[in-house]
RNA sequence: GGGGAUAUCGUCUAGAGGUUAGGACGAGGGAUUUUCAGUCCUUAAGCCGGGGUUCGAUUCCCCGUAUCCCUACCA
C-alpha cells in the first residue's frame, strides 16, 4: 500500500519552523517509502486576525525553498482535491449530518455566553471544565432551542457536537509512543461544525484524511492530548484511523513552546537573515530525529532520505539551539560553491543599501573580489553587511574608523614614515595583486627594521578602519589602488 | 481542577541488562597565523529521586518529582 501523508498548515502567517519540521518529516517518509505527500490548507478558522490569506504565499514559498514540494496540493492540484478546506464546505456538512443521523453527533443550541459562564464557574469551583451536554438529549435540546428562539425572535443557530461515548476507552495507536489509552469519561463533546458552517479541525481532518486516503498522520505532539477526540470522530464514521505519529515539540531556551519572544521562529525571518535551505532543513530534521549510532550531523538530502525512519523520532521535546543552527549554516556556506554565496551576499548588500539596485559595475567588481574573502568568516549571510561596510562606504579619517583600533595601532611612533613609504611603494607598483603587495610590504618591514606584525596591523587600520577582516593584502587588493592610497593619505594628513 | 506525554553533559542526541556512557553545538586550553574567522589537536561536563525485578540496572516495572502539551464554535 502506498504511503499517503499530509502537511496541514493554517494560513496564520509565515510558517513556524516547528510546522516546517513536520512537513519535512512527512516529505522524507514519502521519499523513503514511496507514495504521495499532500499539502492541505486548513483555513477553517475565519476569525479576523487569525485568518491571514497573505500567509498562504509564505507557506508555498517555504516548501519550495526547502525543496519539499508536495505531490498534491492546492498549487498543482491532484486526484483528491480540492486541497483547501474552505472549498470543501458541503462535504463537511454532509458528513456531519451523517453523524447526526447515526446518533454519533447532535445539534447544540447553547449560546457562547452560556458556555463561557459555565466554564468560568467550573474553573472557580475547581472542577473539570467541559460541556454539560444539556443538548445531548432530545428534551434538553428542544428546551434550549425554544429558549433561544424566544430570545432571538428567530430560529436559533446551532453547532454540531460529537456525542462522545459516555464510557469505555479510546485507544490511540502512536507509532512513536505506542498505545495510549484515554478514558472516554474524561473527553468532551467536541464541536464538529460551527455556526458559521465551517468545520472544526476534528471533523475536517477526519473527513479529509479519509477521503484523501491518508495512511499516516504526522503532526506535532501538541495534538496528542486531543487525539482521543480525533480518533473518536473517525470511529464514529466507522473508518479505520490512519497511523498516528506525534514528533516531540520544539521548545525555546526557557523550555516553553518556541515562540516569537525566543527569537526568530518564522521561516521568512530565517531566510531574511541568510540561512541556507539545506542548513535549515538539516538542522530541523535533527531536532527530534536521529540517524542512530552514526556520529554525524551533516547530511545531504539523499542521505537523509536513505536514513529516515519513524523509529528515529525521539519522544521528548527539543530546545531550539540558535547557536548550533548558526554553526551548521556556516558549515554549509563554506561547502557551497563560492559563486552562489557571492550572489546571495550581493542581495544582502542591496537590501541594506550598501550597493545600488541594480549595482554598478565597480560595485559588482568589488563585491566579487571581497565576498569570497569573507566566506570563511560568515555564519549567516547577513553578516556580510557589517563586514563589507568599510569597503563600500567612504572612509574619511577619523570618521568611520573604530576608535579602539585607531588608539591601538595608529599611535605607534613610526606611523607617519610607515604610511608615507607605503604610499610611495603602492603608487609605484606595476602589478596590483595580493602577492606583490605582500612582497612589497615585507621588504618595507625589513627596510624599516620592523616586525612584520608591527607593519600589518597599523596598515590594516589605516586602510579599513578595523582590526578584523580578511588577510590584509587580499583586502588591499580588493579595495583597489585608488581607494587605498586615498585612505592612507587621509590618515597621514590628519595625524 | 481534569487528562496526556516526557525525563542521558548547559543544549541536540547515541545507547535498547554487563560500555572507560559515544558524537555534535557551546565553553576552556593548545597548534597554525597577519587580526578575526577557519582548520587541526585537546580538556571539563551527563544517566531526576526512591523502591522493586535481576547475579547485575542509564536501560525493564511501580511510585514520587519536575517539565511540557491539551482542557475554545483555534488549528
Amino acid at each position: 500500500m502506498p504511503v499517503r501523508v499530509r502537511y496541514a498548515p493554517s494560513p496564520t502567517g509565515s510558517p513556524h519552523v516547528g510546522n516546517l519540521r513536520t512537513a519535512i518529516y512527512n516529505w522524507l517518509l514519502v521519499r523513503k517509502l514511496g507514495g504521495q505527500f499532500i499539502a492541505r490548507l486548513e483555513d477553517t478558522d475565519r476569525t479576523p486576525g487569525r485568518y491571514m490569506p497573505e500567509g498562504i504565499w509564505d507557506i508555498e514559498e517555504s516548501l519550495r525553498y526547502l525543496g519539499t514540494i508536495p505531490d498534491e496540493w492546492w498549487v498543482s492540484g491532484g486526484t483528491s482535491g480540492p486541497y483547501i478546506q474552505s472549498e470543501r464546505l458541503p462535504l463537511y456538512k454532509e458528513y456531519a449530518d451523517r453523524l447526526v443521523s447515526s446518533g454519533h453527533a447532535y445539534r447544540c443550541y447553547c449560546s457562547r455566553e452560556r458556555l463561557e459562564a459555565m466554564r468560568q464557574e467550573q474553573q472557580s469551583k475547581g472542577i473539570p471544565t467541559g460541556y454539560d451536554r444539556c443538548c445531548r438529549t432530545d428534551v434538553g435540546r428542544e428546551e434550549m432551542r425554544i429558549k433561544r428562539l424566544s430570545e432571538l425572535g428567530h430560529e436559533p443557530p446551532f453547532v454540531i457536537r460529537l456525542a462522545m461515548p459516555l464510557e469505555g476507552q479510546t485507544v490511540v495507536h502512536d507509532l512513536v509512543k505506542g498505545d495510549i489509552v484515554y478514558d472516554n469519561r474524561t473527553q468532551d463533546d467536541q464541536v464538529l461544525l460551527k455556526t458559521d458552517g465551517f468545520p472544526t479541525y476534528f471533523l475536517a481532518c477526519a473527513v479529509d484524511d479519509h477521503l484523501m486516503g491518508v495512511t499516516h498522520v504526522i503532526r506535532g505532539d501538541d495534538w496528542l492530548s486531543s487525539a482521543a477526540k480525533f480518533v473518536a470522530v473517525i470511529n464514529a464514521f466507522g473508518w479505520d484511523p490512519p497511523a498516528l505519529v506525534h514528533p516531540p515539540l520544539i521548545l525555546g531556551p526557557d523550555r516553553k513552546k518556541l515562540s516569537k519572544r525566543h527569537g526568530s521562529t518564522q521561516f521568512t525571518e530565517f531566510v531574511d537573515q541568510g540561512y541556507l535551505p539545506e542548513a535549515l532543513l538539516n538542522f530541523l530534521v535533527l531536532l527530534g530525529w536521529s540517524a542512530g549510532d552514526e556520529n554525524r550531523e551533516l547530511f545531504t538530502l539523499p542521505e537523509l532520505i536513505e536514513r529516515f525512519s519513524l523509529e528515529g523520532i525521539s519522544e521528548h521535546p527539543a530546545i531550539f539551539d540558535y547557536d548550533k543552527l548558526k554553526w551548521m549554516n556556516g558549515m554549509y556556506i563554506r561547502q557551497s560553491p563560492p559563486g552562489r554565496i557571492v550572489g546571495l551576499c550581493i542581495q544582502q548588500l542591496q537590501k541594506y543599501k550598501l550597493i545600488g539596485d541594480p549595482p554598478s559595475e565597480s560595485e559588482l567588481d568589488l563585491a566579487r573580489k571581497l565576498i569570497p574573502l569573507e566566506i570563511e568568516r560568515m555564519k549567516v549571510l547577513s553578516e556580510i553587511v557589517p563586514m563589507a561596510e568599510p569597503f563600500f562606504t567612504e572612509l574619511k579619517f577619523p570618521d568611520g574608523y573604530e576608535e579602539k583600533a585607531v588608539a591601538k595601532w595608529l599611535t605607534v611612533e613610526y606611523i607617519k614614515p610607515l604610511l608615507q613609504r607605503e604610499i610611495e611603494i603602492f603608487s609605484g607598483l606595476s602589478v596590483w595583486d595580493p602577492s606583490t603587495l605582500e612582497d612589497s610590504v615585507r621588504s618595507l618591514a625589513d627596510e624599516m627594521e620592523l616586525k612584520f606584525a608591527g607593519v600589518i596591523h597599523p596598515t590594516r587600520v589605516a586602510v579599513t578602519g578595523r582590526t578584523v577582516g580578511p588577510g590584509l593584502f587580499d583586502a588591499i587588493w580588493a579595495l583597489g589602488r585608488e581607494t587605498t592610497l586615498q585612505r592612507l593619505n587621509s590618515v597621514l594628513e590628519a595625524l
